[in-house]
DNA sequence: CCAGACATGTAGCGACTGCTACAATTAGTG
DNA sequence: CACTAATTGTAGCAGTCGCTACATGTCTGG
């Protein structure tokens, strides 16, 4: 019953579904394997561990959700920064894209932790982030670090129920 | 062998030692009870559960993370928004208050992972957190919402080896 | 056509998880 | 002093964890 060329791509994307809708951190092998039709025994052959499975998971996450972007807010220059900031609120508040604020936050509470691979693929990630936005906002580059910094903070805020200091901070920001 | 009057407050203060160390969402009962020179037999008996331990703790963690606020920075108004911005960004991320930051992180992500004792628990230190911000604010709780999601947003910028986004972002801050 | 690489199933190991049953010891109360 | 309630130790249960040994299947290159 061998040969059914499950390659590690379509695994990712149905380990990718497994994490976006039930977490990361909490994320345990059998789980994941029965999600993705497979064995715990065969994620550890294709992988080689799950620290393994986990950093090509989430470099797979990281291209998904840039490609995600990329399509969502095609790069055009906002007029003002608010209006930018705003626009990328609500698109990260989306049902499209929760589940990947979700598991960020899981990556950045890992990174915290000391964990390499996390901080690693988190400083990529803010690193792609930082480009997308600078290309969107009005001041470009100059702007993109603290239009981005405010951004992260909102997710923060909504994850603890707080989604309304969020909305008071933006009336708050110049335009 | 009993009555050693082991309270709860005492226990709670050493297992905030491990946790603030050691990370929260990671954190096990055997561990912890090590920590505290108990057994998790014990820890069981005076919390009931392990959610209930962690839930004390939270609580236990809030107050002492207020404490130590108000005591690092009194209550004075700041000349702009920039420089209370800048010294809650140092203060945040000091030897003191830098664990703090840890395990908030922690908390958050376990909050946008649907866990409602974390969502309360993180939910009122922003309350809180806001308040404290306000008294500081020139522009009191007018300003407060802004600056405090920026501030939230510099935890994640660090976490993933980004504090120079954080440099920049308050660079581009109204002073 | 067949040797060997690739792929997969079955079974299980040792460590750890939260939690509990049971017994023992102690302290306060009448 | 006896009795009851609070506190603690010992031992272990059932479940999950990441991972591995071993056997067996299937496809492919010489």
């Amino acid at each position: 019953m061998a040969r059914t060329k499950t390659t590690k791509q379509s695994l990712l994307a149905e380990l990718a579904r497994h994490v976006l809708a039930n977490g990361l951190n909490t994320a345990s092998l059998r789980p994941m394997a029965a999600a993705a039709n497979t064995s715990d025994r065969m994620l550890i052959y294709h992988f080689g561990s799950k620290d393994g499975l986990i950093a090509a998971l989430l470099e797979y996450l990281a291209d998904e959700m840039a490609k995600g972007l990329e399509t969502a807010l095609p790069p055009k220059t906002f007029a003002t920064e608010r209006e930018l900031v705003e626009t990328i609120v609500g698109l990260l508040r989306s049902p499209d894209f929760k589940p990947y604020s979700r598991i960020w936050l899981d990556i950045v509470s890992a990174a915290a932790q000391g964990n390499t691979s996390h901080q690693a693929a988190g400083h990529a990630v803010i690193q792609m982030f930082l480009d997308w936005v600078a290309v969107r906002h009005p001041d470009g580059m100059d702007g993109a670090p603290f239009a981005l910094t405010f951004i992260e903070g909102t997710l923060i805020m909504d994850a603890v129920g707080h989604g309304a200091v969020t909305e008071s901070g933006l009336r708050g920001m110049k335009s």
